[in-house]
DNA sequence: TTGAAAGCGCTAACAT
DNA sequence: ATGTTAGCGCTTTCAA
């Protein structure tokens, strides 16, 4: 039996305005009364009806506040074709979503953005930010004001945000590891690591599973040097440059974060392109690299699947479709080779 | 700005029941009328809104039939945890989802499970069904009965279907391919497949894709023997132990369809796990063979999705989300190896 | 053949 | 502090 406002009403003996007054939490409510009326939801199992409010408070829409680093990143091209894409599925079920683009990660920068989000009302946040003790207490500030947020492609630890929706960068390390150990060409890996930055928690676990997946299967190998890229494709063509030509040993580049095409630009210049190249994420250029057989497989995990099921958390959590503890949502790790690009 | 029903009764001249009878051909109305409402909603951009259908007719909710060969084969289980999670997502949007369940490929069998859904006025069907003359002419029957037509996990060629969700067979046979030529174990494989059915497009398909890639690569390769399951662990055990027997170099089993199970059971019992065995599909038997070791790798289809947006779909052409010409929805390749399982 | 009106579940404005 | 009412877009009577 379906179960509306009308019913909760009735049962608890008070009018539907009473109720909707307290399931939203706005106006006043004579406590024992909106206790009455929480319990029998709870009761009774009650669920609003998303078409219903849809219709009622179309014309004061959900808005959503959404943040990327995606300025000069192409990687986020995908998130936000997602996020288009959840927006356009759920504009008439009432909501509307705000984009707000930023470069890099300057934490001043990030924090503003996010006070602007709120400025504009916006009562869900999915946010791409940085994993620092500022944005963590703004978080859960936020969070306690009772505005849903959910962090995209990278989470932040330690806060009360309803859920996180992206990778697990360790397991996709891992994974990367793993399929060397099948690869088994050499008979001792000699690796360089070619990383973004070593602040960025991803980047990091994408090497921890690494090298446990390779000690785990049992792999000979050894980090000959560790480069940072700053995402940059010109400083990490220059460092891999650099570093292949003072190690000769070298027979396999790990590239954790962006730079691929610098990295690759260096394997082509100096004609090192049967070494066992490494990388992450299907951006153009990488998978050009991979058709080319420079990058021998890439690790992918989904982009525009994140922006897409970060709008529809946000939309669910505010509609009151789930609840305050919902499970992270985890994209797949996937090996992409040439076959499957 | 949002055209309504409103917007077009009133720049046609007509009150909106006469829209309403016009867009869904029901009732009778005078045919430059509708002409001229027809070509005012197209020019408008008109699109239906969702929740004021779902809140008014929820009474009258779509009925979404769904035909799947399920009995006996783990496989679909995942496809219905996608059909479930859209049936309940879309619940208050209004729609009923009916589940048919059959055992294997019976034609009669399935045209008379076609029939029975159609007989409970399903206005819309998502068929796993078998490519035969006889389903085709049904599908076509139906589609010009205006009834959306969707074929899951398997297509049935040349029929006016509204889409096909699942995946891309041959493209997933030859990832299957390409994998093999990155790992070049051997100077040379020898292999045996052990297919599901000769009769299965599917099956077929994995084959091809499969030498295909094995050619593109410079692979050298023989097929030692083709033997075919019936999707049976028992028959497929029985096959593989008197194929390994007899043919002491093969070094290489390619499983296409059901019976994966009864392959590792084979492998186990001759002690030829190192051997370069490769399948489809993460049942959670096969999964526990890649943890063993036994199976190198398999390559998986999202099953769970196509569940899910094979309901979606339909549901969105029945409300007049989506035009009748729709990409099909082809699920990603994905490689599983022990560390992304 | 067409129009008018009611009502689905919910929210917001207004009234008490 | 609580009740009442109107109306969102659409479908479905019922009436003309």
């Amino acid at each position: 039996m379906k179960v509306t406002v009308k019913t909760l009403a009735e049962a608890a003996g008070v009018s539907r305005g009473t109720v909707d007054r307290v399931l939203h939490g706005r106006g006043a409510v004579k406590p024992e009364v909106a206790l009455r009326i929480k319990t029998l939801a709870r009761e009774f199992g009650y669920v609003p009806n998303r078409a219903g409010r849809a219709l009622a408070a179309f014309k004061t829409p959900y808005k959503i506040g959404t943040l990327l680093p995606s300025i000069g990143n192409r990687f986020f091209d995908d998130v936000i074709t997602g996020i288009n894409q959840a927006r356009e599925e759920y504009s008439d079920l009432g909501i509307e979503v705000i984009l707000k683009e930023v470069q890099g990660f300057d934490v001043q920068e990030h924090l503003e953005a996010v006070n602007s989000l709120v400025k504009k009302g916006c009562r869900a946040l999915c946010l791409s930010t940085i994993d620092v003790p500022e944005m963590r207490e703004r978080i859960n500030e936020l969070c306690d004001r009772g505005i849903v947020v959910i962090l995209v492609n990278t989470d932040v630890s330690d806060t009360r945000r309803l859920c996180y929706v992206g990778s697990d960068y360790t397991k996709a390390g891992a994974t990367c590891g793993c399929m060397l150990s099948m690869f088994a060409h050499v008979p001792c890996y000699h690796i360089l690591v070619v990383t973004g930055s070593r602040l960025m928690l991803g980047h990091n676990q994408r090497i921890e599973g690494f090298k446990k997946a390779l000690g785990d299967n049992g792999v000979s190998y050894d980090i000959v040097e560790t480069v940072e890229s700053s995402d940059s494709d010109i400083i990490a063509q220059e460092k891999t440059l650099k570093a292949l030509r003072e190690h000769e040993e070298i027979n396999c580049v790990y590239v954790t974060g962006s730079g691929v095409q610098g990295v690759g630009a260096a394997l082509i210049a100096l004609q090192k392109t049967d070494l066992m190249a490494i990388a992450f994420d299907d951006l153009y250029t990488t998978k050009e690299l991979v058709l080319a057989g420079i990058i021998k497989f890439i690790i992918t995990q989904q982009p525009q699947r994140q922006g897409y099921h970060a709008i529809k958390r946000a939309y669910q959590a505010l509609a009151g479709q789930i609840g305050p503890e919902v499970d992270d949502f985890i994209t797949d790790t996937i090996i992409k080779i040439k076959a499957n690009l």
